[in-house]
DNA sequence: CACAGTATCTTGCATTGCAAGGTACTTACT
DNA sequence: AGTAAGTACCTTGCAATGCAAGATACTGTG
């Protein structure tokens, strides 16, 4: 898997997760990898930038085995953001496979 | 424009519309600029990388106002790539847009 | 007691796109 | 002649982000 296709790209994957229900990181991990290969060196400081940027909240919770979760929320600029990022990288996605055919034109 | 979702992707773009024919690196960055901004600070690096892979092969052509063009032609292994790296992206933003439509069964 | 699994985190590296700048040629306008 | 705009090539240094590798710590199993 190309590393580089990914830049940008967990980060919206990680905000419509969230978008759907509040998870813990190592959680996210699992999620996001049941489709795209994600690492944990990755995801945490991707969680600690969008907690810095307002996106998310967090709250600690028990766990049965294993040491506590830290749960992350989205909060209603990060539910914007997931809204416009998805948005971007439709568009985005719709261009390049556009090019890829070889319709040129962007006219069409 | 989300600058990160470019990373990789500028390189199978410039493939594939080499795969259609040989261009020079102003027209590539017209060409591919119809679809998703590209600058040229972007385009002779990644050229110049494709070469030293041996995906495209380069001949000088005289232009009739302005310098010489210096054309690139895909190789054989540029053709495999090309084809490879295409496949290697529909893969992918398939299993974005899976990620994101909340399809987080990986079975279906 | 050692190991695997869960769960968090950090450091340093590699890759790649871009802004900004430089060079040089031709054509058009003043 | 001089200046600007368009064509066409190039380089340098910066910013962003994903990853490997490692550290920490708790629980349950063999």
């Amino acid at each position: 898997m190309n590393i580089q296709f990914k830049k940008g790209v967990l980060e919206i994957c990680v905000l419509s997760v969230l978008a759907h229900k509040d998870c813990y990181g190592y959680e996210l991990v699992s999620e996001i990898s049941k489709r795209i290969d994600i690492s944990e060196g990755t995801i945490y400081p991707l969680l600690h930038r969008l907690k810095d940027e307002g996106y998310v909240t967090t709250y600690l919770q028990e766990s049965a085995g294993g040491p506590p979760r830290k749960y992350y929320r989205l909060t209603e600029s990060g539910r914007k953001e997931e809204h416009e990022q998805k948005e971007e990288w439709m568009r985005f996605a719709a261009s390049v496979n556009a090019l890829l055919e070889g319709k040129n034109n962007a006219a069409e």
